[in-house]
DNA sequence: ACGAGGTCCTGCGAGC
DNA sequence: TGCTCGCAGGACCTCG
């Protein structure tokens, strides 16, 4: 689930108590989700480095330590990193995957329930091939229409599954690229190569809003999500097409359509705000 | 270059 | 109550 602002706002969370500091005790739990590194060379560097920054790229979050290694961890669709302080309670012992201690009674979880989620230890040559593959940051000062438009270019597939391709623009899923396409008024089946130039301005406006208003709301909690003080976030509350199928459009009062048919992932739209034919 | 579909996992709600 | 099925925020792969 985790998107852009959900990791923006973990990230936030925990770097006044992360960087600086280093961790102590690194327990492994689940070793499905560690991708090239070993357990052994994952908790060895947990052990004897400092971390010096925490931060975000793309939906990863990117611990760098006081060597060229970083721990990259990617949250997919269930993962959540958190604080958490006195006794676990019984989601996290069954649920946990990665903890350390971080000093006055305070841990470090990562938990996740699916374990679809990855933890890599990256040098900085291999991090640096893997976030060249990957698109613009959306919410960077550079990224402005013009970069928006070449990066949609060149295919022909739905606008909605190339908004989420982290080749073309990074940090949108499945419930962003809803919500903006919604708010631009743009069918989301339309072809990438169709859409006229006012349509991607729209686009590339309602995308850097939607991800900015969910950031202020701390992000989007359907199920899993938690802040990176364990919170719930907010946005769900705000969302407006995402999971409210069958309900009523709160622009015109259509009822709201969700269909399958674009990547086999759930897309909830308006007939008629988004001018598509039944 | 594209769409379709499978894969990694567990939990949950619907339907029987 | 208990079962089976399909679906859930993501990203990767193969096949045709």
């Amino acid at each position: 689930m985790p998107e852009l602002p959900e990791v923006e706002t973990i990230v936030r969370d925990l770097a006044p108590s992360l960087v600086g500091r280093s961790l102590k005790n690194p327990r492994l739990f689940k070793r499905n989700v560690l991708r090239e590194v070993t357990p052994r060379r994952l908790l060895g560097a947990l052990r004897n480095h400092k971390i010096v920054d925490l931060h975000r790229r793309a939906k990863h979050i990117v611990m760098l330590l006081d060597s060229d290694l970083r721990i990259v961890i990617q949250l997919r669709m269930s993962g959540t990193l958190l604080l958490a302080r006195g006794k676990p309670d019984q989601d996290e012992q069954r649920y946990r995957v990665l903890q350390a201690e971080i000093g006055r009674g305070t841990r470090l979880v990562y938990r996740d329930v699916r374990r679809l989620g990855t933890i890599n230890l990256l040098d900085e040559k291999a991090w640096n091939a893997y976030t060249e593959r990957l698109g613009p940051e959306p919410l960077s000062e550079e990224f402005d229409p013009d970069q928006f438009s070449k990066r949609l270019r060149g295919t022909k597939v739905a606008i909605k599954k190339a908004l989420m391709d982290q080749r073309r623009v990074v940090g949108v899923g499945n419930i962003y690229a809803n919500e903006a396409l919604y708010r631009a008024r743009i069918d989301p089946s339309l072809r990438t190569d169709k859409l006229n130039r006012s349509a991607k301005h729209r686009l590339y406006e309602e995308v850097r809003a939607v991800l900015n208003e969910a950031i202020d709301a701390r992000g989007t909690t359907l199920k899993d999500y938690r802040t990176g003080t364990g919170e719930r976030g907010s946005f769900q509350g705000i969302l407006q097409v995402y999971g409210r199928g069958g309900e009523p459009c709160l622009a015109c009062g259509s009822t709201l359509a969700t269909t399958h048919a674009i990547d086999g992932r759930a897309t909830t739209f308006c007939w008629r705000c988004q001018g598509i034919k039944r």
